[in-house]
DNA sequence: ATCCCAAATTTTGCATTCAAAAATGTAAAA
DNA sequence: TTTTACATTTTTGAATGCAAAATTTGGGAT
């Protein structure tokens, strides 16, 4: 088993929420389900605690990490200014043709929308982000927004979302086509801090602070 | 031994340059070295690999890593990403007393630059920066800045500079400092990108990229 | 019944060990 | 002399073992 996957699959138990922010990671459980022994769990666990998913305890384990309000705003902010650069260097660099695949990634996303799947649109939405960002052609930067969208994924796409809201966002997309279109970097820049901003806001009202993985239980329950 | 202080030791080690940029990274040397086991010497080693600084080869161990010059360019550009976004927070942050301090910190910086010693100025300036991104209060940012920063560290501070060059960095932080004074963080934004635009075409220009390790042993030899 | 402290158990962190893969060295053939 | 095939050595990646730390458990005192 190579060790890039092992970090990969508990990455996806913990970005799936399979093991709650705040909870308590079994190592033994992991190592019996992915069929490894510790030493490669431990080696990924401490990538992945580099990565800001899982949290160190001296002598007490791990746990998968948990963020205050105050650190979504955190991730969020930084989101921003890294999908603002990402909009900037795209307008740049970006060529026709990929400008096709998003715009016909925008097609599909408002297809949905239209639909009232919110979870294919979330889907389309981040693959517009995505594919923004991979128009920079900035594998640094692309590297470091996967990492920071990883930690705040949850809130992002998880979030229910009012009818206004949800019309809004959309329109803040076309002008994100838009601005790319015509390789408006400035202009494109503006609108992804914007609507990164008032996505930041939603969460946030939404009181998207992540439980402790206790307290989720007892709601559960 | 704490497993953080691994890092932070190889991390040094990697930094100083003392494994060279494309060297391979001797395991049982470190090991005897650090006092320590391949075990934890492994698992800083992967850490080190998730921020960039190593670069593993299955079954062909670890080397330091080696930045080409796009992966320079490419983090330059990240860096000043995320310094522009830093001034703007700071800006809307940043106290009396934390400017009085970056002042006092960039008056300094100038008389080392009176002095003509490079080594210091360097150390000054650095301290400036870090400064401003601290400010912006967004530990998410300061942890991100760091890691992007450490891997062109070498480069930026590092590389020589011509005296026109060098008054014209130290002009650039008369009005860093002064928009801060200003709390003008879009001012502040778009100097600090100038700044290290400038800083990147000079060690571009300078020919940075981190030669193979070979290489480095056949000039030195 | 509750609280507190000590013993037992579990869990963690690291060293050691083991198997597999790669690198190296050697010898034979062209 | 050069090249190639093979055996040996070294190194890597992962499992296991062991000591220390933390958690849990049980018993006794209040």
């Amino acid at each position: 088993m190579l060790h890039e996957e092992v970090v990969g699959r508990i990455r996806a138990i913990l970005l799936d929420g399979e093991i709650p922010p705040g909870a308590r990671i079994p190592e033994r459980e992991l190592c019996d389900r992915l069929q490894i022994s510790r030493t490669p769990l431990r080696e990924a666990l401490k990538v992945l605690a580099a990565e800001g998913l899982v949290q160190l305890l001296p002598h007490r384990g791990s746990r998968a990490a948990k963020l205050t309000d105050k650190d979504m705003r955190d991730l969020f902010e930084v989101c921003q200014g890294l999908e603002a650069l990402a909009g900037e260097l795209a307008c740049e660099r970006i060529n026709d043709a990929e400008i096709g695949e998003i715009a016909a990634a925008h097609a599909d996303m408002v297809q949905r929308y239209r639909e009232g799947d919110l979870i294919q649109y979330y889907r389309g939405n981040r693959a517009i982000h995505e594919a923004i960002v991979a128009a920079a052609g900035n594998p640094a930067l692309t590297g470091l927004y996967a990492s920071v969208t990883a930690r705040i994924r949850r809130a992002r796409y998880v979030t229910p979302m009012t009818p206004q809201r949800w019309a809004f966002a959309v329109k803040e997309h076309e002008a994100i086509l838009n601005a790319l279109q015509r390789r408006d970097g400035a202009g494109l820049s503006h609108i992804l801090r914007a609507h990164l901003r008032h996505k930041r806001e939603e969460v946030l009202q939404a009181g998207f602070a992540e439980t402790e993985a206790s307290d989720l239980a007892l709601r559960i329950a």
